[in-house]
DNA sequence: AATTATATAGGAATAGTTCCTATCTGACAA
DNA sequence: TTGTCAGATAGGAACTATTCCTATATAATT
């Protein structure tokens, strides 16, 4: 099996190029470490990483490039990360409904969602203190 | 029905007292505030409403509030925000535990969950991309 | 009314993210 | 190959959200 490395190397390049952006060095060392991530790292994370073997890459570059996988599709972001803390006055068990544009948050009812059971294998150790069902997408408002 | 209003004041006071915390009037012009609040507001968004009618009242004193009415379980925290944005190496289908604590994120599979419908009655326009069972609690490191 | 533990205001500090601009470079076509 | 140029980069400045600090004020209790 010679030359797997560089094989990888070029399945990226095509990747990138089919996707229409650019393959720079840069966002194939980023591409790398985020797709070999088991975490969820912010772009903080991946700069610390990635800067002491890429002397001189910004974290201004990490980040515009992770938000720009994002927009391709090669990454997601996790859910309300990066918006502001906001806070919830309705305590009674409602679900979320999220602009991933505009953060706007609308709460609905289901009882079907209510009605969610929790095996306890999921948990490990967890003390589980909610649940919610957290419907991800693009509101009426920002799809115009 | 004589009285109604004060009578709901002394309500709050009596409620901050059961609680174990102090009822300064800008306390119970917050809690008021936000429990009428029908959105999901930022510490922001209720410091600039309530500024207009209470001369003085400092960004601060509204945050600190808000999060010591988490503390005491007035209020809830929607899922993610205030912590940094990160991003999602895996694209599959899947499912998140919160640590509220830590903010970890850990990632479980559930074919159940996978499974789960939802009806267009919920969705009133909304573009939906992607949908998620998330369980919020505390970690195992955590608890500790 | 006096005491004390807690809360507040306001400014300073910190942290995360985005913007700006000059420079550079990957992709493509000749 | 080489030249061209749209798009990408570095680095610093700017912006925004949040927390910390400290002197002062005040709610709850005696």
């Amino acid at each position: 099996m010679p030359q797997r490395n560089s094989s990888r190397s070029s399945d990226y390049l095509q990747k990138f190029r089919n996707l229409g952006i650019k393959a720079t060095p840069q966002r194939l060392a980023i591409y790398k470490e985020i797709s070999t991530s088991l975490a969820h790292p912010s772009a903080d994370q991946i700069h610390r990483k990635l800067s002491k073997k890429f002397r001189g890459l910004s974290f201004d570059t990490v980040n515009r490039t992770l938000l720009t996988f994002v927009e391709v599709g090669l990454l997601q972001l996790v859910e309300g990360g990066g918006d502001v803390r906001r806070f919830e006055p309705q305590l009674e068990q409602h679900h979320h409904l999220r602009c991933i544009k505009c953060f706007r948050i609308i709460d609905f009812q289901s009882k079907d969602y209510d009605a969610i059971k929790v095996p306890s294998k999921y948990l490990h150790g967890f003390k589980l203190l909610g649940k919610k069902v957290v419907l991800e997408g693009i509101c009426q408002k920002c799809c115009k």
